[in-house]
DNA sequence: TTAGATTCGATACACTGCGTATTGGATTCT
DNA sequence: AGAATCCAATACGCAGTGTATCGAATCTAA
């Protein structure tokens, strides 16, 4: 909070009058967020060090500290900064297509590199509420809306009841690729997809 | 592994020969389990210290060494042997109120102390693959295996289709019950638990 | 009863990372 | 020019990790 303030006076809007002093570097900033990503990547939570981001960021690590009062704090900014592309939802006149295809990009994701990134999030978010509060509202809750609209097309088409519970429906459809993402008893696989897009949707027509 | 082929020189089967020398204490092992656990659901895995553990359990910081080389294998081994009551499936000749009350059940402990302990498990299991394997094989599995036989008694009955993939339907089920657990992005209630169980059985009924 | 093996609790230790503080220099505003 | 703020570097105290050592306790085998 007391960093954000500080830093709105340095980049918020041009007619707010600029503070005086040494800009933040931007470098500096950019810098610090992509080492945390990549490390982050690399070795889980748990093994992230500030002291080891400061030093693959080329930077102090009191400039860390200046803005980011703790590695929560930190990879909470740093995953909410990194936009993740191809997650889009299709409209391709079917419903069953549309969740499918974009849930099928969820999987992909969590089975990449990034996916690292994902699981150190939520593990993190269990101990600390801001960096979960980071996922939800940076990362759900945005695809979560394109979500809404998919299903609307899909209530207008008819292959769904009018009176779905939409927030029940896609934590049908989504929990369980959490729950195999991080449980790991069994595969995420494109198969996997399609069979909880059929039984679950099926269970939510009309 | 070196210290567990230790621990069965002096503990397996009474036909063994016992080892020479003091026999390792059990007072001392049990107490450090249950001293994990307590301090678990209070504050969590990262807040876990072994010294804290060793102290409020009254016992040497390398007797917890010595048997459990670090804290994830102490956490995992502690939740291992923490037997979860009340989370057995009854048998009401409903398929829908057999899940129901089952899935009800584990949303109250969830939602209790023990709620943290669990989302700790699954936490620490993001970063290392014996606890998350011990919360799997200890506390997933057996579940599953009571609910197979739930589930067959509901395709016995003609509740289920035949050719159902039991998996698939029971991460629908408590897959978004986990995702709700750890994100917390909605509520855990048993209004809930109710709507899930019935649009998912409704889309595996033949 | 004794010798040997192993555990126990206690404590000291080196090491790592956390988060704070200070310092001297750089950059920008008034 | 002067004030304000940022930067990198560094030193520091603190807490927790994991190892090592100690004398005492407890067991088996002879």
């Amino acid at each position: 909070m007391r960093q954000k303030s500080r830093a709105q006076r340095g980049t918020e809007r041009g007619r707010a009058k600029r503070a005086p002093g040494r800009p933040r570097s931007e470098q500096a900033r950019l810098s610090i967020l992509r080492s945390t990503l990549k490390l982050l990547g690399k070795s889980g939570f748990s093994d992230l060090t500030m002291e080891g981001v400061a030093e693959h960021a080329d930077v102090g690590k009191a400039t860390v500290y200046r803005w980011w009062p703790n590695k929560a704090a930190l990879v909470a900014d740093a995953f909410a900064g990194s936009t993740i592309q191809n997650l889009h939802f299709p409209d391709t006149g079917s419903l069953r297509t549309d969740m499918s295809q974009q849930m099928r990009q969820l999987v992909k994701i969590f089975l990449s590199r990034r996916g690292r990134i994902v699981s150190a999030i939520l593990s993190a978010g269990q101990s600390d509420r801001a960096v979960i509060a980071a996922f939800r509202e940076r990362f759900l809750k945005p695809r979560r809306r394109e979500a809404y609209a998919t299903l609307r097309r899909g209530i207008a088409r008819g292959e769904l009841r009018k009176d779905v519970d939409m927030d029940l429906l896609l934590d049908s459809l989504y929990g369980p690729i959490y729950m195999r993402f991080l449980i790991r008893h069994d595969k995420l696989t494109p198969d996997f997809v399609d069979g909880l897009c059929e039984m679950v949707l099926s269970g939510a027509r009309p």
